[in-house]
RNA sequence: GGAGGAGUGCCCGAGUGGCUAAAGGGGACGGACUGUAAAUCCGUUGGCUAAGCCUACGUUGGUUCGAAUCCAACCUCCUCCA
């Protein structure tokens, strides 16, 4: 395993010392022989995300930052959407079974999915990233040509020494043939991609490890090819839980599903002690600017805050969408609810159907279910235009509306929401 | 194949006929304090246009005025025996 931030002393190629200082690598297949190759030319290389949700979340930027890096610097990113394995579903670290996606609904999570890696790396040109679908060749394959040709390659007694699946073993706990089989898939993803477009590098969470692993076996045995497999870290917070989780969900990189702004106030809230590594590995700044901002101490880290907020808001919204957050969060927070651009648009109408604050709080993502909002409520953690508000049956009235038909919706300290109505 | 044990809310974990929407802890969120941080203290933590109603303790049925708690079958797991 490597360190992360290690001084790349011996490594030749730029690729890797940038992500290495970036906190980007975890673990390597092949480091050095990677290394050569990485500074020789060019190498194509792979990450695929599975449709399990309608958007990504900040959890998936660690291996869209990784491809971003290698194709700044020259080599080539496939991003492969899983439209096969999704029907399969990734048993990795799972104590049971995902429910089972149908097509329709691994179709619409394509679509959300797609249009933020689109957002994120480019794909314009003759050597520009390419998109790629694995049902395009795991639906194609028919079941005893299939178990012949790659099953022959592998072995029950090998699959089943992965970390990914052995707790699951251990602790007895049902794990079907179909999910045992999802390593099968995603190894015969990354051959496929070799053979195809001279892929030799698949990038993963460290999770996939295992699932790489099988991919460098197969292309070793079946075509006597070397591939590389790259893991990123898995993040936590400062204060030990998985990165990304708040009490309204996920933090999604698409803008249906968390507003700019909101993912902006989410690394905006980053805790003091995150800093640092956060500007690391979710911004593009120089490394020399990460280290001043680095240094900063007590509250002049709120300034480094909202750089890094500004910057990854940047990556994965656009650079408008970012200025316009940081915007936003200035004069949100300067003292008074001071309105900005909203951060919502409701119809008109709406209003004229009852529409309740909860239902409006539920709206705009700071609860889950209107009991959830009630308590907020009762709580005293929900202001309308400034004001807390006392009742939970408050209804929101044409009167509540301020210029431009829109109003302030806060929730505790940090989350604020302008909503306009038209 | 046989004998015994277990399955609780986001997680861990009490409960063994009504006082249980379910102790306690963790996490999360809200309030106070702050720097939109951390620590600390207080509160909340199934759903619902909500002083009420509805769903919940593996699944499905049953006993009972009343069940997470008793019974039956089923599913899954654990331990011991073969």
């Amino acid at each position: 395993m490597i360190e992360a931030g290690r001084p790349a002393t011996k490594l030749k190629s730029e690729a890797l010392q940038v992500l290495l200082e970036r906190g980007l690598v975890h673990q390597c297949t092949d480091l050095e022989t990677l290394d050569r190759n990485l500074a020789a030319g060019p190498v194509t290389a792979y990450a695929g995300f599975d449709a399990t949700a309608a958007s990504l979340h900040v959890g998936h930027l660690m291996p869209l930052m990784t491809m971003r890096w290698l194709q700044k610097l020259g080599h080539r990113p496939i991003l492969l959407l899983g439209g096969g394995t999704s029907r399969v579903g990734d048993p990795s670290f799972r104590n049971e079974a995902r429910p089972l996606l149908g097509d329709e609904q691994i179709a619409a999570n394509i679509s959300g999915i797609r249009h933020s890696v689109e957002r994120l790396i480019d794909f314009r040109g003759e050597d520009g990233a390419l998109l790629v679908d694995n049902a395009d060749w795991l639906t194609e394959f028919r079941f005893l040509e299939f178990l012949r040709d790659f099953g022959s390659q592998f072995t029950v007694n090998r699959m089943m020494t992965f970390d990914s699946v052995k707790s699951r073993l251990e602790a007895q706990m049902p794990l079907t043939v179909l999910e045992f089989c999802y390593m099968m898939l995603q190894a015969v993803d990354f051959l496929e991609l070799s053979r195809r477009h001279a892929c030799t590098l698949q990038i993963g969470g460290s999770d996939q490890w295992g699932n790489i692993i099988n991919g460098v076996e197969l292309a070793r045995k079946g075509d006597g090819k070397q591939l590389f497999g790259l893991t990123v870290p898995l993040i936590t917070t400062a204060s030990g839980a998985k990165m990304g989780k708040t009490a309204a969900g996920a933090v999604w990189l698409h803008p249906e599903h968390l507003s700019p702004f909101g993912f902006w106030q989410f690394w905006r809230n980053t805790a003091d002690a995150d800093v640092p590594r956060f500007l690391r590995l979710f911004t593009e700044l120089p490394m020399t600017e990460v280290l001043r901002l680095s240094e900063l101490q007590g509250a002049e880290l709120n300034e480094a805050k909202k750089i890094l907020a500004t910057q990854v808001t940047a990556i994965v919204h656009g650079a408008e969408e970012a200025r316009n957050a940081r915007e936003q969060g200035d004069r949100l927070f300067a003292g008074e609810e001071e309105l900005a651009a909203p951060t919502h648009r409701l119809d008109l109408q709406h209003l004229a159907d009852g529409l309740g604050l909860l239902q409006l709080v539920v709206h705009v993502g700071f609860a889950t279910s209107t009991s959830d909002a009630w308590r907020l409520v009762e709580g005293g953690g929900v202001r309308l235009n400034g004001r807390v508000v006392e009742d939970p049956r408050r209804r929101i009235a044409v009167g509540d509306l301020a210029a431009e038909d829109q109003l302030t919706l806060a929730v505790g300290r940090r989350r604020k929401a302008l909503v306009a109505f038209d």
